[in-house]
DNA sequence: CGCTTTGTGTGACCCGCATCACAGACGATC
DNA sequence: GATCGTCTGTGATGCGGGTCACACAAAGCG
């Protein structure tokens, strides 16, 4: 109950069922499911049926596809309060990327049915999920834009400036992950990174970024189009 | 009159409105003005507050962004019966790319405060609107994971295949244009068209590009993976 | 405590694609 | 039909960043 409750004030606080009373969200929570991961545990896989709406309550989660050939990406990494696999949900197609634990996580997990009926029954989720489908393709094209138009360091420090915003100025991320998440290799990255240390930028250790000075980071971010 | 059922009949056939009854249809068509702009005319730009919704009629429309240093991408390619500049409408936020006519066109638009009221009025398009938000996001991640996992080749033969999917075979298209579609330069793009030209894929003209043999070149857009 | 695993730091090299620079070729416009 | 602007075709050259190949450091783990 109080764990109810609890995940009742979590939901509350995600744009996703925001603006619902309180009562509705307790039937919500009602609905849940928790389930717990263990890290590099796969939760699904791009092609599965898209049978659950998922929130993350402890942990991380990578959104994630690749091709055959080995290349892979990032598209996102979810920490705690935010939700995922709306869009399967939603639409009832296969799911169009991995998800995948990246460090021991834990999980809210909606089903699809019961999603439904609950959309059927409170109408006014319906503005509260269109709002947040559009904040979704917002990001998105401009992610998109970044990774056609801008080259590695600008990707790099945007990220890097995102994250830090979300995680605070300690990431704890690999340079291999954070390569894969702007599509470029470790090397690459590696070098950018270090450059930047060596202008005090940054401070680097095992799996760890500290953003020292975003002022900077973010100028050097944009110095081709700034100097023009 | 005969006006407005053609363009109710327009609307239905658009998912974005598909669903609705036929009065209701009406009553959208009844919302809509009509309006027509120039080869090159702008529509609206990055930034622009989002207050109306659009259908194109007859005509091109393209929406694309660049950085401030000349580097430029188009988004999108839309054509008759295409709903366009639905996030903005609906989240109330900027534009976040530029509409231009590519040829002349006529548009179809509903303003934002019309919209929303029909909205409020007739909840299920609540629904139809979230299924096609829904696509939009696939598409767009789609679009995402090509730009930034394939090489030219692979690029651009998918880009002429969902082209000659929507247009048919005989593309009337720049390559100029075609590259700031694939993210790319002219250059680069002349040279793989001519090698697909001279396998007889293809066939080019002055703003033509007529697909010849779409299995050889959807067999070409896939190599490095295919090979393994 | 060695031993392995995972992550970082860097050099050498190469390749895809952008950039720059022209030379036609086709359509419009008068 | 001469002229001009847009579009195409193609070479030369350069650079960003991918690939390969190690050396090393820090964390697990028997």
């Amino acid at each position: 109950m109080a764990e109810q409750h609890h995940f009742a004030r979590l939901l509350g606080a995600n744009p996703f069922f925001a603006g619902l009373g309180a009562d509705a969200l307790q039937a919500v929570a009602g609905l849940c499911v928790t389930c717990s991961l263990a890290p590099e545990e796969m939760l699904f896989q791009k092609g599965d049926p898209g049978d659950a709406l998922y929130a993350v309550r402890r942990g991380q989660i990578r959104i994630a596809t690749g091709t055959e050939a080995g290349r892979r990406l990032t598209l996102n990494l979810l920490g705690s309060g935010d939700v995922f696999g709306e869009v399967a949900l939603l639409d009832g197609c296969p799911r169009t990327a991995d998800a995948v634990a990246v460090e021991p996580t834990e999980l809210f997990m909606v089903r699809r049915r019961d999603f439904l009926d609950l959309l059927e029954r409170q109408p006014a989720v319906a503005v509260r999920i269109i709002e947040f489908l559009c904040r979704r393709i917002r990001w998105m094209s401009e992610r998109m834009e970044e990774s056609v138009l801008l080259p590695l360091p600008a990707r790099l420090s945007r990220r890097l400036l995102a994250l830090a915003d979300d995680y605070g100025a300690e990431l704890h991320i690999s340079q291999e992950e954070l390569a894969i998440f702007v599509g470029a290799t470790r090397e690459s990255v590696n070098r950018q990174l270090q450059t930047w240390r060596r202008g005090g930028i940054l401070a680097l250790g095992r799996s760890r970024i500290h953003v020292l000075d975003p002022r900077a980071l973010s100028a050097a971010g944009a110095p081709k189009e700034a100097l023009q």
